[in-house]
DNA sequence: AGTGCTATCTACATGGATGTAACTAACAAC
DNA sequence: GTTGTTAGTTACATCCATGTAGATAGCACT
């Protein structure tokens, strides 16, 4: 019998660099930053480290790429989350449902402490657009143009985002030492949003 | 000129294991968990690798020591919040600080980013004690009998400590898109905390 | 002073992750 | 088909973190 060497693949460099970041995300999201190494990615998907290199410069140049696609696609989800609020006549749990999907099963939780423990803050840049379009869509559509100061909504958003970011990572474990369910973070977040939006009593 | 080497230094075991678990949490702090390495530290305290070894057995033996000795100080720390609102009347801001400040300066915040993106569940366990006496404390100090459910208690915890702990992550970098001040959070926290305590109107 | 214990060091071994250089082979264009 | 480009490979080199074995020295106790 012949040495039958498996054929090589050979892909665009854009199918390339999805595949592999698709693959460097599960990684991530599964074992944690240690376990994205050009090695195991590679294996992951048949390749070699050194093709890695070839399509990424470095292990540095990879995990950069990494976090600008994570960030991107959560940017993309609030963006979207934002559309939806716009055009659909009054859905703000469905916006906090988007906000803390994106944090929890798009991975945007883990993706930002990772960035946060690395210290690359700058990383989180892009989604500075995108929050702030979230205070205004909020602005427009929920707040009450009488009593809603712009403080009062960018603090609103503050704690979503917040709540939507510790529920990902600390969630499951608190709620489990606090005998909650599932869907308690959400919803205590949805029930305060209102206190937020309408009333505007509270100093400064 | 003689060869004049540094004189050595032997300290007792305990001495030893509280220098470099202060040492490894503050590269941990400074530098996220990559920076904390058995070379790293033993250099910072003039020592070799090799007693790092000695003492805690391998390098994830020191990691699993750092783990347990900041769970440890979060447990105390909640502890003696719960103390202060037992006895000083009437102090629910003191303890928000206090469980912000946990979180922020001593660490909790990185620490659990770290354990979660690490996957070792486990080591946050020892908290759970210290979470539920927070919900008796508050509960017994702050919440009205006839109104607030268990249920409530419980999600106002939740929520106190989602809060706390995502401001010590990301909330530097999310305060600054938002334009908001140091203590924004905080002061979201204990605007709203008394609807959880008052009104139970809220269903489920 | 002498002795025992062990914290600490020196020196070396190992493995894994990263990086480099040169070669190989898909595939598109002619 | 031939050829050029470059995705992909192979084979090596390097660095760093971890781990091991034996020697050294600080200190308590005699």
């Amino acid at each position: 019998m012949s040495i039958e060497r498996v054929r090589r693949r050979r892909r665009t460099p854009e199918e390339a660099r999805l595949e592999v970041l698709a693959c460097a995300r599960a990684r991530l999201l599964a074992g944690g930053p240690d376990s994205v190494t050009l090695k195991a990615v590679a294996d992951d998907l048949g390749m070699t480290h050194a093709n890695l290199i070839h399509h990424f410069g470095s292990a540095e140049g990879l995990q950069s790429a990494l976090m600008g696609s994570m960030v991107a696609d959560l940017s993309n989800a609030l963006d979207a989350a934002i559309a939806r609020l716009r055009t659909d006549e009054g859905a703000p749990l469905e916006l906090i449902n988007a906000v803390f999907d994106a944090f929890a099963e798009g991975g945007a939780g883990k993706l930002a402490a990772w960035i946060v423990l690395k210290g690359d803050l700058t990383h989180l840049e892009p989604v500075r657009a995108a929050v702030n379009g979230l205070v205004e869509a909020i602005r427009d559509k929920l707040g009450d143009p009488l009593t809603a100061s712009p403080k009062q909504l960018s603090s609103a958003v503050l704690f979503i985002a917040l709540s939507a970011f510790g529920e990902a990572l600390i969630g499951p474990p608190l709620r489990d030492m606090l005998d909650q369910d599932e869907d308690a973070s959400r919803q205590v977040v949805a029930g305060l949003l209102p206190y937020f939006l309408l009333k505007a009593e509270r100093g400064q």
